[in-house]
DNA sequence: TGCGTTAGTTAGAAGGTGTAACAGAACCAG
DNA sequence: CTGGTTCTGTTACACCTTCTAACTAACGCA
């Protein structure tokens, strides 16, 4: 009973989590197959050799497994994002890292950024991995010539508006025009990846990732 | 037997038409409450006051009817930007016209441009009908002034891309730059307004119609 | 009125999530 | 080494889903 918080884990918390881990590995490769929508315990359990109430014991549900890839796929985008920062990639480096990671596994893009189901919240965890993508982001942006592809006329209304709403910054003391940048680069690098990604450009025959270059190209300032 | 074609419609073709409605306006209010993945055929039966298997009847299956019902979201999509276009709207115009589509119902946007499931080929009349939104977006970008915030350095090699990989453009005999800021339109506002309607904004604290209005004026050349 | 078509029913297969009760293995203490 | 506890995995089950098969009953047309 009451057992002391372990020092060292023990054979059962090893053989636990390496299952979990096994777990999740299936579950991955059934949602690159199918989709999130077609991720089935039971399906996992018997590629495992177990039966499906077996693996209600490493995790309470489907949802609850889910979750857990959610934020794994957050972890993931998350640390790319620093490696590639840590490498001294620029903005248009840190892009073309995202690209890269999107289309190794889009399903896991999608789990992230796809069609959001109306009842779900994601846990505090997910939001606080969104806010240090947006930190690393964030100081990729302050190092980039003004001279950059943004809107200019608009830029003074949205601008005034974003100084005054910078909840989300994160404490970071960037200027109204880098938090603009660091939106701009979320949502149009966003806007051509998850439609490429997505198929909406095949068949159209052209190259999608040089429009997603020629993106990039007007927000790093060449 | 072999019915020649009837020149006016049966009553039990009425009544099937009817039931056929009434079957996808119990879908639609699912999908906006519930999203795609929760639409139950049964449920829908249920709340008619049938049982499960009649509504096989009117649907082959499930995926028939989702089918529809995202045929249904682009020819609504196409009829709303073919009516602000004659409406005399711009470029801007059509912007806000298509987000007051998407946020009248998310899901519907959703069920168009939201993660794709693996196995599933939408039907051809589903890229005719975006081929029909893409002429009248490529009409509406033919009109406005080349000082839009558009890339300017990368232009030349995409645009030159684009002149040689315009399948797409459904016989319109826009120069490559036309077809560069149609596209350009479809990806960015697409990046701000599925990064909205998911809530990914929620809890930042700014506007997105300032975000979104901000892109829009860059595009239309303020 | 009568006959063919069609709508809707029940029954059931196959599969999903998830719970409850139980068998057995593993671990830990004495 | 043995006993007790804890944990894993099992079967059985309830309840949901999609979808098929077979049957009944109503409808519409001639």
């Amino acid at each position: 009973m009451a057992a002391l918080a372990r020092t060292t884990p023990s054979p059962r918390d090893r053989y636990r989590a390496q299952v979990r881990a096994e777990i999740k590995e299936h579950a991955w490769e059934q949602i690159a197959s199918a989709g999130a929508s077609a991720l089935s315990l039971n399906a996992i359990a018997r590629r495992m050799g177990m039966t499906g109430p077996a693996l209600y014991r490493y995790f309470g549900s489907r949802d609850e497994l889910i979750t857990e890839l959610v934020m794994d796929a957050y972890r993931s985008l998350a640390d790319t994002f620093r490696a590639a920062a840590a490498d001294g990639a620029d903005l248009a480096g840190l892009a073309h890292a995202m690209r890269r990671w999107a289309l190794g596994d889009p399903q896991r893009y999608f789990l992230i950024y796809g069609t959001p189901v109306p009842g779900y919240h994601a846990p505090d965890d997910a939001t606080a991995i969104a806010a240090e993508i947006m930190a690393t982001l964030l100081d990729a942006c302050a190092g980039i010539p003004e001279t950059a592809d943004l809107p200019q006329a608009a830029e003074t209304a949205l601008d005034a508006h974003l100084a005054e709403h910078r909840q989300w910054d994160g404490g970071h003391r960037a200027p109204a025009p880098v938090l603009r940048r660091a939106l701009t680069f979320w949502t149009r690098l966003h806007g051509v990846l998850s439609l490429e990604l997505a198929g909406h450009f095949t068949g159209m025959g052209f190259d999608a990732a040089q429009l997603f270059s020629a993106e990039v190209d007007g927000l790093a300032g060449r």
